[in-house]
DNA sequence: GTGCTTGTTGGCCA
DNA sequence: GTGGCCAACAAGCA
């Protein structure tokens, strides 16, 4: 499930590799789509001898920097369902696990079963474009009220719902993650960006870092979140609204298959 | 077989 | 040029 959450706790797992050599890079297919973009040789080649020196995430993209001047840049986004494991040092890849990185002690696993994913590759002085040009992540000082209302004003006639998966404003932001926004601020998730006023705007962004916080700080202890979330039950059959119980309503919104409370979130 | 899925991109059109 | 919509990408599951 990677959504903003997800990806910050599956580049945490691969913190126990930190500092230690590369021993040997196992591609075993170099076709598929996720090395799109990539110049899989060049990984094979320079990974081996590099430690791995730092991480960090920002929304769904991750990026692993390797070498003594972490001049090697390594980006990784999941995709639909992809996720990072560590196995064994000889560990066998299983079908869809599409790259891995061998260390002495361990064997770090990009997996990806749909293939949406992407590895990107950079090595050199300054700092990749695909990584520069990524938003302000929503947990910084960077992401405004003013820059929500900014971008609400400019996309007037989308409805919410896609306005909040534009990952160009909301990095990280998911579908479930989005649901659970419109839920709790509440707005109606086909309301049009166009209609909400400054003191809505205010509402919805500070509801997108309350929920980005607190899904962060849910999956480090317990993993899985409460029952009072809409997360809870949006994906049952029948599902009910954690807050007043009327049944939840599904349809597609935004292009996305929605759920919401028509109680909570009248249109 | 059909229809769904937690994401992104490029093409089309207003 | 910008904004909005949608099909396509690939694989697995019910």
């Amino acid at each position: 499930m990677p959504e903003l959450a997800e990806v910050e706790h599956a580049r945490q797992l691969w913190d126990v590799a930190l500092g230690e050599p590369i021993t040997e890079v196992v591609i075993s297919r170099p076709a598929v789509r996720v090395f799109r973009t990539l110049d899989v040789l060049a990984l094979r080649e320079r990974l081996p001898g590099q430690p791995l020196a730092a991480s960090e995430s920002r929304g769904k993209q991750m990026v692993f920097r390797f070498g003594q001047k972490r001049e090697i840049w390594l980006g990784l986004h999941l995709g639909m369902e992809g996720d990072l494991r560590v196995e064994p040092p000889g560990f066998t890849a299983g079908k869809h696990d599409h790259m891995l990185l061998r260390q002495a002690k361990r064997t770090l696993v990009f997996y990806d079963g749909r293939h949406f994913g992407r590895v990107l590759f950079y090595e050199g002085d300054g700092t990749p474009g695909w990584w520069s040009k990524l938003a302000p992540s929503i947990l910084t000082k960077e992401f405004t009220a003013k820059g929500v209302n900014d971008f609400l004003t400019r996309r007037k006639r989308a409805p919410l719902k896609a306005v909040l998966l534009m990952q160009e404003r909301f990095p990280g932001i998911g579908n479930w993650m989005a649901d659970e926004i419109l839920w709790r601020a509440p707005f109606h998730p086909a309301t049009p960006a166009g209609s909400l006023d400054p003191a809505d705007a205010n509402r919805l962004w500070r509801t997108v870092r309350h929920v980005s916080r607190r899904a962060i700080e849910t999956i480090s202890d317990t993993w899985g979140y409460p029952d009072s979330w809409l997360f809870s039950q949006r994906w049952k059959k029948g599902g009910h609204c954690p807050r007043c119980n009327a049944k939840l309503e599904k349809a597609e919104i935004g292009g996305r298959t929605t759920c919401w409370c028509p109680k909570c979130q009248p249109n």
